[in-house]
DNA sequence: AATGATTATGAAATCGATTGCACAAAAATA
DNA sequence: TATTTTTGTGCAATCGATTTCATAATCATT
């Protein structure tokens, strides 16, 4: 009946526009994707029949056959927090000007969902790859793979140091020192820390950095005073209420998450402690609410951040020939000081 | 010199497996996959070679051949929005679950790159799509068309009403409505609507909600009372500058963003009006920092949202044969007073 | 005019997995 | 034992774009 209309689903092709015009597909291919060697009137026409036709390009194809993509993996531990999705944000806006697509996938914190995404996006044959790892992840070998089969991998903020490869990272033992040196220099001396999973680099840096601090103004550093699962609003609400019901409370915490801090005053304010008088707090992340409550905290330029990591992993893919070398950028992120440790 | 080493960046195939048991590439094919009429010992010898010589699926070839594709796309304003990554957290991890991937385009609020979105994700060949539309978009032939092709097309919150299809959205009329009908219930009564952009049907149905209350209860609706660029911080400080030094200030707000509810109390506080004594407020999402300063607002139940959006999506996915019956799926929002309009 | 260089096009192989069809071997049934 | 059914496998085509190679046509050069 109707032999030469196409199943309604499937699209035009190439070939369909080929047949149209009575040239080949090759032709029709060249023209598309402006090869010098086309005329320019040939040109033309088919890309004025690809319009007609409603033609539409599929990358399956173009990628399989040529080896080429312009897609990137990414790989978060959870993209609802603010500071990962800004990431993204930025990440995505940046790699979108210069001709890429992202897939993304979370890890969810474990390191099974975080093994799975590297397979589904090799699997997908992405261009390069750009991963900040799970809570779970110590294990190096699956990145070192990649690596050396020759996918660009970028890592930032929670990266495995011992991979060789690139890494964008924010300078997290130096923001924490000089937010504890900010709370000493208001008059805190007993400062508690609320830490997340020390085996994350990040975590494990804002720890060195507070304990470096207190060691250089010669404040004893105390065990007790360090609490290691500290990052959600309800562990700060959970540890501060433990920690402060005791006879001699700390005078001030260093949060190394915004929400903890948050649960943290929240808790703080129940139990009748004032800000900044009785307890001075500092969180991490410079989240939107911080200024909003006044809470004192680190800003980690998340957009410049994104925009780095953008850049340095289309070089990766770019110049992909060349030997890549293995580039460790670091960012100073910056205290904000605000009411909740100004004492002064 | 090493004539049956492969290239090094690219992988073992099927018929690399093929040759090395001296098997067909279809026995190959049918064993990974677990086709019926295959020989369980050679399903075995051929699965435990793949591991053996680290075969990697190639995706991109089986889409093509097959037509079948377990990548979704999902395009949304954007990705750094609570609201957004919230829900798109939820979206992908239930759709991860079901063995679908997702891959993310932004619009910026652009019209423009939303279109160019969806091309991008046609183009992937994507199962079908979730999409959230820009600020900018009134056009809805290009969503319908991708519906009319047989692609399946879910829209979440901001929506076109007009397109025909799958809908999953919130209640923001009632749950206007409710939180509204609660101030007055409070005793306020000249309130204050602070809207978003009214061509977006999630804020025209707030505003509508508010005046349907402010009707219900007698209260004569003023044209002066409502302000419509009041979704951030700097909006809400801005429009309650001006709004609070009038002789007869409003004696509550409600804003459809708790960004603009926030901007709001900074103001008033600074202003030296008592909330709720003088003003009541109430904020719209429930971001997480409304608890701590006692923001009455509204949640959205984002990640029961997600998770219907994933189920909607895969069942027009998979049952795709039969004509899939456009749905539209309202959830209702929760009012959580605080104490920012509890005079009572 | 003869030769070489350039430009434009087509034929056909290719990327890697899937799948309809054919067919042999094995198993089940008459 | 003969016949039918079931299993298991291979061959070859296919998905749609790209790309190498060959070739014809046009242009430039001496």
């Amino acid at each position: 009946m109707n032999k030469h209309k196409k199943k309604s689903k499937q699209g035009i092709t190439i070939h369909d526009i080929a047949r149209e015009l009575n040239i080949s597909a090759s032709t029709v291919s060249r023209s598309l994707n402006n090869h010098p060697n086309t005329n320019i009137r040939t040109k033309k026409l088919v890309q004025k029949t690809a319009r007609r036709l409603n033609y539409n390009f599929n990358s399956l194809a173009s990628k399989l056959r040529s080896g080429r993509s312009n897609t990137v993996g990414l790989i978060i531990p959870r993209i609802d927090r603010e500071y990962f999705s800004n990431i993204i944000y930025s990440i995505e806006t940046n790699l979108y000007e210069k001709g890429y697509h992202v897939l993304i996938c979370q890890s969810n914190e474990s390191f099974e969902k975080e093994k799975a995404s590297f397979q589904t996006l090799l699997r997908n044959k992405v261009a390069g790859l750009v991963i900040s790892i799970s809570k779970e992840t110590t294990d190096s070998k699956i990145m070192e793979d990649i690596i050396a089969s020759g996918t660009p991998v970028i890592q930032f903020d929670r990266v495995l140091k011992k991979v060789e490869g690139s890494k964008v990272i924010n300078d997290n033992f130096g923001a924490a020192y000089k937010a504890v040196k900010h709370m000493i220099d208001e008059g805190y001396s007993k400062i508690a820390h609320y830490a997340g999973p020390l085996q994350i680099n990040i975590f494990e840096d804002r720890f060195l950095g507070y304990k470096r601090a207190l060691k250089d103004h010669n404040i004893p550093f105390s065990e007790e005073l360090v609490i290691e699962n500290g990052v959600t609003k309800e562990d700060g609400k959970k540890i501060t209420a433990e920690l402060f019901s005791s006879p001699h409370p700390p005078e001030a915490i260093f949060a190394s998450s915004d929400y903890s801090a948050l649960g943290a005053m929240t808790r703080l304010g129940e139990m009748g402690f004032s800000i900044p008088g009785d307890v001075g707090i500092c969180g991490y992340a410079n989240e939107p609410f911080t200024e909003l409550v006044g809470l004192t905290s680190v800003d980690q330029f998340s957009s410049e951040m994104g925009k780095t990591i953008a850049k340095t992993l289309i070089e990766s893919i770019e110049e992909k020939d060349s030997p890549t070398v293995a580039k460790t950028i670091t960012i100073e992120p910056k205290l904000i000081p605000r009411r909740s440790t100004m004492r002064n």
